[in-house]
DNA sequence: CGCTGGATGTCGCAG
DNA sequence: CTGCGACGTCCAGCG
């Protein structure tokens, strides 16, 4: 192989290295060899998928993109959707070898067992990163930031309304909000960030049912949901259960 | 540049092309390029992330893997997790631009408004890949695989029970398989594949609720969940609300 | 489009 | 580890 071919088939900078169309013992030494410096792999190929675990799946022949992290987590995607057509979850073990022409890389986890393989008749290319991230994401526009809306300003709610305690525990699990209104009732909120369904609903009824067995049966005790909006059903089992709902978003 | 630069720049082959440390207006072109002829592209480098829309957040400098779709899908991964930091759910637009030495990509959709933007200082890698992948997936152990095996085998419920009508619809939405006992009073199957929560239990007390209204007040209604087995929490409201259990998994 | 519920959901937190 | 609920959940199916 001459030089121009050399460089063809690899190419080397700081970072990165990266091989075209390598052979299959060539590719699972490469992978073999960037899993165990810790780097990020990437591979496109053409390629068939196994799985075998919480379910089990099959996938016929086709190019995917495979990219297997230095923390175990192993993603398979197509040329369409968000999500990865295969996966394994973070903390699974991943293995590159040769079998003929073809590559197999293969990803394992215990508890639950999980299994994924791919099997490449042909690698068009693969990569190895030597990644380093120090940043994390700062997300707003959550729950917790309605949460923090509420607690500064509780007029939002009603005037007269007083945040008592957060994340309150009950038979039911924890309540988002509970407080007092005005008449000295007590109050629970579930906050939801955006458009609600039944579901938030019922785990607001939850609440206020296991509160009221928990204090007083004669207590009189005020659900009320706190989200942008409802949808018709929810809004149903609101009125169905005597529970009420604020409109509030998010953001300020 | 020399022959064997040139290689070491850019690799190509049939189906996938690649750039190593391109400049900011070439890394442009480039992707652009590819996602004009509808390639999946993939960039690895130092950027900066922010997102704009349902939600909002800033992500510092780091090296991330960037993933365009051609169906409009956009991924940011780092190192670690499963799921992307950042992406943009198919159906968006593209673009990639030079500014200065930074490459910039950006992702845009309406309905709901979201945008999304990489900051790129630095590419270390590129890679435009035409892919083809004819076949779908063939998933085993779903809901879907719980419903057929009880309408193949009803007995595996109870002795005698007769499956009438699967997604019947009720006011509180469709049940998944309504039948009759051997006495015949109506039985309502909630199916989950795997262990459930109190969640499932509130679906299903739905469901009976809004039958009993529906037919008559007098008429009793079986609610039954079926899955391998449920919380303790889902447990006590099954009792709570006289409802049942049958442990049942999707696989034969 | 909006609503509903499933998912190999994933993820983070608490017990 | 399990339980529980949030998520920019994503996604298919349906009205």
């Amino acid at each position: 192989m001459n030089d121009a071919e050399e460089a063809a088939t690899i190419a080397t900078a700081e970072r990165v290295r990266a091989v075209t169309e390598p052979s299959a013992s060539d590719a699972a030494d490469f992978v073999t060899n960037a899993i165990s410096r810790g780097e990020l792999v990437t591979l496109f190929g053409r390629c068939t998928v196994d799985y075998e675990g919480r379910a089990a799946s099959e996938l016929g022949p086709g190019d995917r993109h495979v990219m297997l992290k230095p923390d175990g987590a192993a993603l398979v995607h197509t040329d369409e959707g968000q999500q990865p057509v295969n996966w394994q979850p973070p903390g699974c073990d991943h293995a590159a070898s040769a079998d003929g022409d073809a590559l197999i890389v293969e990803s394992h986890r215990s508890t639950p067992e999980e299994y994924l393989a791919v099997h490449f008749s042909a690698v068009a290319h693969a990569v190895a990163y030597d990644v380093s991230d120090p940043e994390s994401l700062e997300l707003s526009g959550t729950e917790a930031d309605l949460k923090e809306r509420i607690l500064e300003d509780p007029t939002l709610i009603e005037a007269g309304f007083r945040p008592l305690a957060t994340e309150r525990e009950t038979p039911a699990g924890a309540v988002d909000i509970y407080g007092k209104d005005d008449s000295g009732r007590t109050v629970v909120l579930e906050l939801k960030r955006r458009r609600v369904g039944p579901d938030a609903v019922g785990q607001l009824s939850r609440y206020v049912e296991a509160l009221q067995r928990d204090l007083h049966a004669d207590a009189e005790i005020r659900g009320v949901l706190v989200a942008p909006s409802v949808t018709e059903r929810a809004e149903a089992l609101l009125a169905e259960n005597g529970l009420e709902f604020v409109p509030l978003t998010p953001d300020a």
